[in-house]
DNA sequence: TGAAACCCTGTAGCCGCTATAGGGTCAATA
DNA sequence: TATTGACCCTATAGCGGCTACAGGGTTTCA
């Protein structure tokens, strides 16, 4: 099958498969007399594993790494194990961060409504506030 | 002040400052003859301003529209209460998206040990099972 | 024969930084 | 005074994971 056809049957776009087999995710296809590239089933198989991992948040360093033990899976196990911790640890990382953010949102939101009666925007006011009272360097971007 | 004072005080690594001056984040500062950066308390206020923003998950973009809306509050404030509720409504999606993909990670890391005792690795075979068995089109890479 | 739909390569852009190279300046010490 | 080391400057490239061109060639169907 050509390009198109497999970018259909996984819902990956042309370009982004173009992209994983450059990156060496997915293996090089034949090509026909005129360069187009030409998938068998087993691409398929590898671009559906790719896209599978990336639905998990893998990075595609990690995916590429579990591609590699992929054939003798018995010596992977620790590895994917590792691979499978750092990657729940960073859910739960995020997810924390998430939370808070969300809280404070919700925080700042709630100050226009009460403040609009005065005629004035409190959110704005609460932002620079907050930014001015804040001790000095205590602006942790949480690094994603 | 220069430049290294205004990073140690903002916790704001000295590329990043530079970097806000030339998206037009912050005010340009003077400079001395030798061409060095000097810094007051307004650029400071106005960095750690930019920093909570950044804190709260806003894109430089929008922190730049709260920027011009700063000077007539009054006018903004429709506007800044838009701006949040898209910024809440980012991270909602983001906690649903990472709350699935936890439950995922886990159900994963569980075949693990279940399988183990039989000499294999369950894991790898379920990524693999699971990016087969999946219906053609099915990987949302949650666009995040 | 012509047009639409597909394919190719190569390159640049997105975001929010971060890092490097290759220089100049300042303050304190030997 | 010379030198060290900490600081500053500009310009440019890189990160991840794509996405979007530009500028061409090929296939397919009417």
């Amino acid at each position: 099958m050509r390009i198109g056809e497999l970018a259909r049957k996984t819902g990956c776009e042309v370009e982004t498969i173009r992209y994983y087999e450059r990156e060496g995710l997915i293996g090089v296809p034949a090509r026909t007399t005129s360069g187009y590239r030409e998938y068998r089933a087993d691409h398929l198989e590898q671009l559906h594993f790719v896209r599978h991992c990336r639905s998990l948040g893998m990075p595609l360093a990690e995916i590429k790494l579990l591609l590699s033990y992929k054939h003798d899976s018995s010596l992977a196990c620790d590895v994917i194990n590792d691979l499978l911790d750092e990657q729940i640890r960073r859910v739960k990382q995020k997810m924390t961060a998430l939370r808070a953010l969300d809280k404070q949102l919700q925080g700042l939101r709630a100050r226009c409504a009460s403040k609009r009666t005065a005629g004035e925007c409190g959110i704005l006011k609460s932002l620079v506030d907050a930014a001015e009272g804040e001790p000095f360097g205590r602006h942790p971007v949480s690094g994603q």
